[in-house]
DNA sequence: CGATTATCTGTAAGCGCTTACAACTATCTC
DNA sequence: GAGATAGTTGTAAGCGCTTACAGATAATCG
């Protein structure tokens, strides 16, 4: 690889003048630039940024942290709202991925991040991987806010108000004439917590019904598989309330395969709101997370750390209103 | 941030007896050890991965190259696959993701990866961005594979016989009885190549039926817009080949639209094959990639580009076949 | 025309780490 | 007990870059 030292030979300057010459801010002489630019055109030169990074911290650029599992739909929609907010607000991003699906691979990958000396990061994963880093986050670490994770890491929080959503999902079912309401929910070792549950559980025994759940891997996959489980244990099922919209698309396919009928014969109900479901056939009727808004007060609460003026959300946790997506996969009985 | 010299001074002895303890494989006392481990623990050090990597370029470290739209379903199995080749050939594996969504994005992520001194990139986008990458690409870069891109790149490259699928594809509409089929293929200017197309071309030829087409951007979006223009333009059609899966499933939710049933009215065919064309309703027939397969030659293919050992695949263009997914997406006629 | 000032350039230190090499200690051999 | 040997440790150089500082040169002024 060209280095300085080669362009600066080349150009017969020195290597001070080629690293100004390269970025461009600092006086150089007209020629002396042009000189330095051919050479490092001619010997295919670039900076290396490893080294530049470690020679002088980055001033404007936010890490976007994501776990292993980013190409699921929900990361990738907020990578992209959270990408498109951090350039509004001119900081340059970085993305760092958890190369293996662990809590160490995920708190390394973290680390990677910092050690490239960012203003800032946005941190998205699930709860473990989150608390892990959370536990070895050492205290010169740059300012930090989780999005779209569970309260009570201590670090600032952008998220959506799970609980809620839960609430608001099983209600729309309740009051869509529905009485035998099933919970597809996840095990209770993905993750810490179970806000949607709760919602879930609240609605239901509010309106004095009986709850029936099953705890499932949240994947596609495992709604698919898990459904059938589902109706045969509950057979009086008319409608369930999906963890998120990839158990609920699962879950459709699923009652497809049985030879049920979405929402004739069982309304679904998802949450998250991925492209999928607003695609699937039926449209998938969801909880939807504002995930723009979302990532744009993400950015704004790290902006408000990065540089504190006072105002603004000085850290804490924000949560936003789920909003129901009405669509196609549920049933509306008794003329509701 | 705690460096090498803090632990040092902390536990009594010298930087490199800090380095060589950390990484745990030169010799050194036990005592040495646990007195610079502890000091490490309690001043929350953990080594500057930046600077480790400048200091010593990686050993044994793939880059896997994603493009912008690494959350695309196509990107993420492949993402996956590759990872795990990656590991069971035990390199370790970082990844890099274009943050722009211009060249200029791409070819600078591919650079920053460059500069981690990994002993191999693993390559994945599309073609302008590749051929951007090319075009700058400096001799000393490490040994580069292209997988799942176009050829004629000038690197290395694993992928599959896109002209096959896009035969395969039609010439099975064909056999199932459609003589109306139509293409909802890419624009001209997002992509380089058209195999796919090309594929299509030559199977309507050889069965003398009449081709139709319409460009559209490859998304679910502009799949489900477009399909109704196209049966508009031509009213007769029974069946449509799709670019790929997103374009597929955005096609059967605007067939949806407009009241027409997949694949009772319209049949639809996709490439790709996307765990959402599994689990969708109805599923979905589609031209699948092998991308299992695809990831492990490419591995095998840098692992032998990295250590030339006589056999094995010494660069190339290698094509896989792609393999029909029969699903629920396409009506069979005429009894066939 | 000498002094002052503004511009540009180069030298050298430093970012945090690894490692060759030399120095030092403890152990072993005869 | 002197010399050889093996095992640890520290010093210093270097990875490729940025930048403070000082030196050199050109421009400006009285």
């Amino acid at each position: 690889m060209a280095t300085v030292y080669d362009v600066a030979e080349k150009a017969g300057v020195s290597i001070a003048t080629v690293s100004r010459a390269m970025r461009g801010q600092d006086s150089v002489t007209a020629e002396a630039r042009d000189r330095v630019l051919a050479a490092a055109r001619e010997l295919g030169y670039r900076p290396n940024r490893l080294a530049q990074t470690l020679a002088r911290p980055a001033e404007n650029t936010l890490g976007i942290m994501l776990p292993s599992d980013f190409t699921h739909p929900f990361y990738a929609m907020l990578t992209d709202e959270m990408t498109k907010s951090a350039l509004a607000h001119s900081y340059d991003v970085v993305i760092g991925v958890s190369g293996r699906p662990t809590v160490e691979g995920f708190v390394d990958a973290a680390t990677d991040l910092e050690d490239r000396r960012i203003t800032g990061m946005l941190l998205c994963g699930n709860a473990e991987a989150v608390a892990g880093y959370v536990d070895t986050r050492r205290p010169e670490a740059p300012p930090t806010v989780l999005v779209g994770g569970i309260a009570g890491a201590g670090l600032p929080l952008v998220s959506v108000d799970e609980e809620q959503g839960g609430y608001d999902a099983t209600r729309y079912l309740i009051e869509a004439g529905h009485e035998r309401i099933g919970f597809l929910g996840l095990t209770a070792n993905t993750y810490r917590t179970n806000g949607r549950e709760h919602g879930y559980t609240r609605a239901i025994e509010e309106a004095g019904l009986e709850p029936a759940m099953r705890g499932v891997v949240v994947t596609m996959d495992a709604g698919r598989r898990e459904v059938c489980a589902m109706m045969q244990e509950h057979s009086d099922l008319t409608a369930l309330v999906a963890f998120n919209d990839a158990v609920a698309l699962g879950a459709i396919r699923g009652l497809a395969d049985a030879g049920l009928r979405v929402p004739e014969d069982v309304s679904v109900i998802g949450f998250d709101d991925i492209p999928q479901g607003r695609y699937s056939v039926p449209a998938l009727t969801t909880v939807g997370v504002p995930v723009e808004e979302m990532a744009r007060q993400a950015v704004h609460m790290l902006a408000a750390l990065i540089e504190p003026t006072g105002d603004g959300p000085n850290g804490g946790e924000l949560f936003l209103e789920p909003e129901l997506q009405i669509r196609d996969s549920v049933r509306l009985n008794d003329g509701v």
